[in-house]
Order: structure tokens, then sequence, then C-alpha cells
DNA sequence: GTTAGCACAGAAGAAAGAAGAGTGCTAATG
DNA sequence: CATTAGCACTCTTCTTTCTTCTGTGCTAAC
């Protein structure tokens, strides 16, 4: 248990620690307190702070940093979100003003802005493809051999694919299992479609003696669909840890990140979070330990969930230094993911 | 003019300081020069070499390292490509093989390559387009409010985009429309297709009462289509030379080098070296300040020309530190671009 | 419980010295 | 006359030492 007192100097030593990145002295906290002790005072209190494992000393006389324990404890209970300010507003709503024409170019813009703004790898994925359904699915011959498919959903977005068909396919024939096809799955959601499902139009295909080559292009297709896309920009910034990380890692961070997979188990929803509250309204942090990766030891991860109403719900989410300032940054988040959220809707709203 | 052991002196410092990186000493030379002479003899020699500026020294008693004057007189002059080791090789044999759909696929995957072999960033660009010609222009409704538009060339690639139609357009008239179109543009090369062009469609589709928007939608695709795509990998790799720059100006030059057209004109077809020689068969080296921009100081660009027969010529390229190992680089670019043409001849005659 | 005062620890920077690599010059040599 | 051995000199780099400064912990007084 911590005494106001005790709270108030481990908030101030963070914020101070989250804006300079330099050890923060007795006299510095005395300064920014808001009570009047003298700085003897609060070294008493330092020396506690430290003794619970909430604050760290770089050598035996330095000022104090905060240890992973001390960002948890102000995240948990200390922190308040600080309102973001007018111009950061304002080039939020001129950047997401755009003719987009689909919900995944929004939500790539999305991860760009948020890493412009901060700084910070940024990354954004679109609402959840579960309940999405399939509007269409089109081959369209493009020469004697070439051939694009294209699955079309009901949220807007569209997958395309082109594939060189090995004989010449009879056109007719084409335009049969795509009409089979489409019988069968418009209207049923992706994540509905399964081996079964597809077992079974690959019966009728051949049934009906149509090419069945076609179910593979489907079925790429439609893995590409279903495949919850996410969406990276600003790794340029994973540079300015520079200092602590050496090139090799550098490099491995940006694999490690390029992996659409290893993200998504990073960020994707966390079932657990999901129960213990209904979370989608507080935005998570996860601090370098607590990060799945020991590459990501100095970093710290912050996720928030938008909700786009009946459409479902989506992840954005910010990497940086464990000593960003997270007030600002949850602030920012915060306001971001609403803006966001309002965005697609309205972009939902143009196909009611 | 240099007599032949001043030759030898200058491309032994070269390729050592190449491998090393680090001033080369009279005495170093003398070990891995082939003829027997005495340091002191190299350090006379040396001093000729930098009185004609092709050699420097970064303090008044390091040893030599060489002048942008000397690494040009080695370029123009002394250098042999070296031959590039079997596991080389076989490396670039097994990546081109994999089951490309378009050419642009290769092309990308041919940046790829040359950026993992290299380490360095590494440039692609297809085959001219001056000659590609139009086999197709498709209108596919996609939703009531959807439609993709698709345009077909000769060479393979496809490029298409999606649009929200703000009014519910007749898809009879569409059809009416592309027909139109395509029998206005099949088999027109890009590059012919102009303003007069498009302004006599334009005339007959507002004659027979079609859709002028969907002239946007054309103009959209034909200019992506005609536009030169130059593929990029291994950005990552300009931080090696973190050293010497800070962190924004390696920001900057990630900029420049996402911005298409200030590449393109970096490294896209110089005329002047179209006419010099029959350049294609030669691979072009410029040097840091030869380059357009101050970013590029330290830098030094490898442009190589591959032919692809009928299908025109295409460009690959090296972006890498002034001290490169110019001779392995040139052997592996010639040997590479080899490879690259015959990979999208075979991929061609699958048309046939 | 709080505070002033002071000794002490460690970092960071400047200054000074030592070692090493390499040059340029001179004088000797075939 | 080109080549070479020898040597003084230059500059970098690495240590070492000294100084300054920030900030702590502890003690004693309020």
């Amino acid at each position: 248990m911590l005494t106001e007192r005790q709270e108030l100097i481990l908030k101030t030593i963070i914020m101070d620690f989250t804006q300079t990145h330099e050890p923060v002295g007795s006299k510095t906290v005395m300064n920014q307190l808001p009570v009047k002790v003298s700085s003897a005072t609060v070294r008493n209190e330092m020396a506690v702070l430290e003794e619970k494992g909430l604050l760290e000393k770089t050598h035996s006389s330095s000022g104090r940093i905060p240890s992973t324990a001390g960002y948890r404890y102000y995240l948990d209970h200390l922190i308040n979100p600080v309102k973001i300010p007018a111009s950061v507003y304002n080039r939020i709503v001129y950047q997401l003003d755009q003719p987009f024409q689909q919900v995944n170019e929004i939500v790539q813009e999305a991860a760009k802005i948020l890493s412009d703004l901060t700084n910070y790898t940024a990354f954004a994925a679109g609402p959840e493809t579960h309940s999405v359904k399939v509007t269409g699915f089109r081959i369209v011959p493009l020469s004697s051999h070439q051939v694009m498919a294209i699955l079309v959903t009901d949220d807007g977005n569209v997958k395309n694919q082109i594939y060189t068909l090995p004989h010449h396919t009879n056109g007719e024939e084409i335009e049969k299992a795509v009409r089979l096809i489409n019988d069968q799955l418009v209207g049923k959601s992706l994540s509905s479609i399964n081996e079964v499902l597809l077992k079974r139009i690959a019966d009728h295909l051949i049934a009906r003696g149509s090419a069945p080559e076609i179910l593979d292009l489907l079925q790429d297709v439609i893995k590409d669909a279903a495949s919850e896309q996410m969406y990276v920009d600003g790794q340029i910034n994973l540079l300015s840890n520079y200092e602590n990380d050496d090139l090799t890692k550098i490099k491995s961070l940006y694999k490690l990140i390029d992996q659409n997979d290893a993200l998504s188990s990073l960020i994707g929803f966390n079932p657990e979070d999901e129960l213990k509250n209904d979370s989608s309204s507080k935005v998570q942090v996860k601090l370098g330990s607590e990060l799945p990766s020991d590459l990501l030891e100095n970093y710290s991860l912050l996720t928030a969930q938008y909700s786009v109403g009946k459409y479902g719900k989506g992840t954005i989410a910010l990497l940086g230094p464990t000593n960003m300032p997270y007030s600002q940054m949850i602030g920012l988040l915060e306001y971001f993911r609403n803006e966001l959220a309002k965005k697609l809707l309205d972009y939902y709203g143009r196909f009611k």
C-alpha cells in the first residue's frame, strides 16, 4: 500500500522521466510536487518506493527511474489520460477526410496517421471479419490463359487474385462453376465457410463436370479475405531506440514486425482480456517483460479496441519505448479510436 | 597517365579498403602487391597518386583511402568483376523458381533477392512499357455502388482499381461504354494513349449518352499501368551507414527512396548513357557526388539494364556505401540480370 | 514526522601521458 | 636514377589521472 504522497512522488517521477529520459533526483521532484516538502523528505519516500520495487537507480548515487513494476502501478492506478491538443485533433480529422474506396484503405491510413503523430510504430486492424458475409464471387477472363478471381464481401472489401490457368478452360464452363459457387456462398459469413462446405461445392462441381481447379482460386481468395489483415506503419521509428539496441537487433525486430502472424498473436484479441472487463473501453498497456519476445524488452505496446457497432470491433496499437509519455499516448489513442470508428461507420453508411 | 605499378597500387588500395573500410598503409599494400618493392617505394607512388587526386588521407599521417576520382579511375579502367560463388548462384536460381502470376511479381522478387544477397538497398523495374499494348479493359460490377476497373496488357500485367460510383449507374450502360472503349483501345500501345485519344473516346461516350464518369476510371488505371513501377527492397540496410549519418538523415533517405518519381529519375534510363555505348551490356556506377541528392553523398548507385528481347529492357540497381566491394557487386549484377531476363523470357513464353 | 547539513559514491568530462601506425624526407646503394 | 633503409615527426587511440557535479544516505536537530 502506498500513501497518497508516495503515489504523488511516483507519478511525478514517471511524468518527468518519460519527458526527459533522465534519472530524476529528489530536488527535481520537490520542485514539481504540489505539496511543500523538503528534498530530504522526498529522498526518504523515494527510498521506500525503491524498497517496494517501484523505482530503480542506474548507479548508487543517481536519481531514480521507474521499474517495470513502477510503470505498472502508475498505469493501473495513477494515470490520467491527457486531452490532445487542437492541432493534433485537426490533423487527425484532416487526414481521415479522404475519398477512401475500401475499408482497408481507411485502416491502413489509420496506421499511418498514428505513426506520424507519435513517431512510434503503429498498427491497425480492421473490424473483425467473423460476421462479414460474401456478396459475390467472380471470375473474369483476362486473356487466353489468365483469369482474375474476385471476392466481394458485404463490408465493401474486395479481394482479388490473378491466376494462370494451365490449359485453356472453356468460358462457359467457368461461368457455370461461378454461378454454382455463388449459389452456395452468397450470404454465408466468411467464418462459416469451412472444409465441409468447400468439399460439398467441389462435389457439385465434379458432378456437373466443371473444372475443379476453380476451387483452388476460390480457396485462395477466401483465405485472403478471412485472414485478419494487420497494417503497420512507422517501422523506421524503431530506430529511435537505436542507442540501446544494436543493428542486428533492430533488423530482427523489423522481421518480427513484418510477419503478420507474429503480430496478430501479439496484438490480436486476447480472450482473457475480453472477459475480464468489457475491455473495449480501456487502452491496454503491455510492458517489455510482459511481451512475448525478448527483442521487445525495452519496448511497450499500447492496444486499443474500437467498436464499429454491428460491424464488429477492430484494434489499433502503438509500439514505442518503455519510457514513452503514457498519459499523452493513451489520450491520443482514446481519441483516435473514436474518430476511426466514426469514419468507418460513416463509410459503411454509404452502402445502406 | 598512370604507370602500370601505380595502377596496381591504386587497385590494391581500393580492394583492401572496400573490404576492411580502414585506411590502407604502405606496408599493407606492399604485402598484397604481386611485385616485390619496398614500402618506401610504395609510399613514393602513393604520394604521386595523391598528387593526382586519386587518393586521400584522413589525417596527415594516416594510410590512404580512395577519393571519388580514385574510385572513378578504378571503375573505368581497372576493375574486373568477380565471378559469384556457387552458393549465391544456387540461391538466385532457387528464389527465382516460384510460381509467379505476373511480371511485376517477378520484378518485385528480384529486388528482394538482390537486397538479401548484398545487404544493400535494391531496386528493380520491369521491362519498359512503351511498346506494351492494351488487350482489354473491363468494368466488373461488385455491389450496387462499387465497380472494379481492370486493364490488361499484352505483357500479362493487370492493373485494377475499385471505385464507388455516386449514383446507381445502369449495368447495360456500363457495358456499352466498356465495349466502346475496348473498340478504341485494344491493340494500342500504352504510350500512344494520349489526351487526344481520350478526348475522342469521351466525345463518343457523350454522343451515345453513356456515363462520362467511366472515363475517369479508365484514365486512372491507364496512368497506373503506364507509370514505370520501381520496386524497392532492403531499405533497412541503409542503416549500415548509420555511423556516418544521423537519424534525421536516414529518415530523409527513406522518404526519398519511397518516392517513386524521385527514384525513377535517379535510376531510370539516362538517354545519354543510352547513346554513348550500346550500354545495356555495362553496369553503370554513379558515385556520391555524381548523384542528384546531397543525402546520397556517401552512397553509390550501381545500375544494370537487362534485355528481354522484344519485350524491352528493364533495370536493376543497388544503392550502397561508396566503399562497397565493387568487383563483387558488379559481378553479381551482371550475373543476376541475365538470370532475371531468362526468367522473364520464360514467363512470356507461356503466352505464346 | 520533517528537515538541514555533510560525507560519500559514481558519472562525465578534461587533461596528460604512452603506445602505435604510418608518413615524408634524407642519404646510401646497385 | 629508381629504389630502399633509417629515422624524426605527426596524429590517433587508448589509458590514466584529476576535477567537477549531481544526487544519495545518514545523522542530528527541530
